[in-house]
RNA sequence: GUGGGCGUAGCUCAGCUGGUAGAGCUCCUGGUUGUGGUCCAGGCGGUCGCGGGUUCGAGUCCCGUCGCUCACCCCA
């Protein structure tokens, strides 16, 4: 092995290959944010510890094993963003954003970090891109974000994905219903499958993902917290279904769906996608009515998404190819007069490149070939010149002069 | 954090019961004294992940370690 360094676990390089799948992710996500009015925010990569400690919630597993935390050299305490959401209204709150018209539309893309063992589909820096609109309590909002994800990965030609959908209630009601459920599993615990009796309490809602049989036939008649949404929250829920239906747009109800981040309440949805392995969640998001307050604003309503850009890509399969250059200048000898083409077809916004590793003849034809270029410009000793096109092999004399306009530069 | 699989050339891999490193692709040059993609030839390129052990001798066996990978947990 030449090298001695290599990206550290869990990281990886965008290579100029892969790269032009990267930014057409981006540039679908950007296309829909604007078109919805979502204005783009950067946020830093780090924040003090105690934003993701307060606002992920000290007790999920991000906060309890996930970070990247270090001390800076002031003796502070900083982590690697493990996500948006937090930032956001970390920021929303410090500019006082509560003064602007609501709700605020916010989204984002970017790096994010997580300290976890890797697989597929799962890194410890990865990119997300995200949404959050702050302030408004509306069910149209959430309809809106909703079809923003979806329509960002249709744009994207992803096809096979599910909508998974539920509400967590309020609060109190997800909390109550947290307690039922739990005494309900313990009333049955010689029926259920170990490891799902050891996270009875830890994390209740795993029982209704248990493939053991007996388990499933004990969930069969386990309270749903679908059943146990009081007046308003089952009135929000309705009418973002009638949304969604009137939007025509497909979804799954799942009662059992569990979201990470402490900071949920109502809406809550996930996009899946059976193609990748483990890690079946391309994004997902939902309603966090509490957290700007929790942060130290206003009581604020809110809700958003983040989707995860590697697994967006895993579901797309067949990934863009970078943009082709126009000409690709050949000479034999006269590599200055080469240089000098092809700066003035740069200049003219013509994408244009030349041999820089002192290549045979037919070596420079190679690289022309490799470089994808649509046409090679043959330079000859006599100050002729030739414009071969590289798919027909058809080629004819050109004078170099006229080779802007010829090629349509501006 | 737990468990399985795998680390040989830039890439994909071969290397049988241990006998001092191979192929294909890529790259460069030539055949074609100025015309790419096919073909042919030559060339460049390797501390066999790292460290230790067994052995006359280790890519091959043993131990450790690091890395990659898949799964669990959990999640984008």
């Amino acid at each position: 092995m030449a090298s001695r360094h290599q990206a550290p676990k869990g990281t990886f390089d965008v290579l100029p290959g892969d790269e032009a799948a990267h930014a057409a992710v981006a540039a679908a996500a950007a296309a829909r944010f604007a078109a919805a009015g979502y204005g783009r925010i950067e946020t830093p990569i780090f924040e003090d510890t105690g934003l993701f400690a307060r606002g992920v919630g000290e007790a999920t597993d991000i906060v309890r094993k996930e970070m990247f935390t270090f001390e800076d050299r002031g003796g502070r305490s900083v982590t690697l963003r493990p996500e948006g959401t937090a930032p956001v209204c970390r920021a929303y709150v410090e500019h006082g954003m509560h003064r602007l018209p609501q709700p605020v539309k916010l989204s984002y893309s970017g790096p994010f970090f997580r300290y976890e063992r890797p697989q597929e589909g799962r890194f410890r820096q990865f990119h997300q891109i995200g949404a959050e609109a702050i302030g408004s309590g509306s069910p149209l909002v959430d309809a809106e974000l909703i079809l923003l994800l979806a329509g960002t990965l249709a744009d994207l030609g992803i096809d096979d994905v599910e909508l998974r959908l539920s509400s967590l209630g309020s609060p109190a009601a997800r909390a109550r219903y947290r307690d039922e459920l739990r005494e309900f599993l313990r009333s049955r615990e010689d029926e259920l499958a170990p490891g799902v009796r050891d996270r009875i309490d830890a994390n209740p809602m795993r029982a209704f993902d248990s493939d053991d049989a007996a388990t499933r036939a004990v969930m069969k008649s386990a309270p749903r917290m679908l059943d146990r949404l009081d007046g308003e929250d089952a009135k929000h829920f309705a009418a973002v279904r009638e949304l969604l239906d009137d939007a025509g747009l497909a979804y799954r109800l799942d009662g059992t769906l569990v979201r990470g981040l402490d900071y949920y309440n109502r809406t809550v949805f996930e996009f899946t996608c059976d193609r990748l392995g483990a890690q079946s969640g391309v994004g997902g998001g939902g309603r966090y009515d509490g957290l700007v307050e929790l942060l130290g604003g206003p009581p604020t309503p809110a809700i958003g998404w983040a989707a995860g850009v590697e697994r967006i890509l895993l579901a797309m399969g067949a990934t863009p190819e970078p943009e082709p250059i126009a000409v690709f200048v050949v000479a034999a000898e006269d590599r200055e007069r080469a240089f000098a083409l092809v700066r003035r077809l740069r200049e003219a916004g013509i994408a244009a490149d030349l041999d820089l590793a002192g290549r045979s003849f037919k070596g420079q034809m190679k690289q022309a070939d490799r470089s994808r270029a649509r046409h090679a410009l043959i330079l000859e000793p006599g100050g002729t010149a030739m414009l071969r096109d590289m798919t027909s092999g058809e080629q004819r004399e050109v004078d170099p002069a006229e080779l802007v306009s010829e090629l349509g530069g501006r």
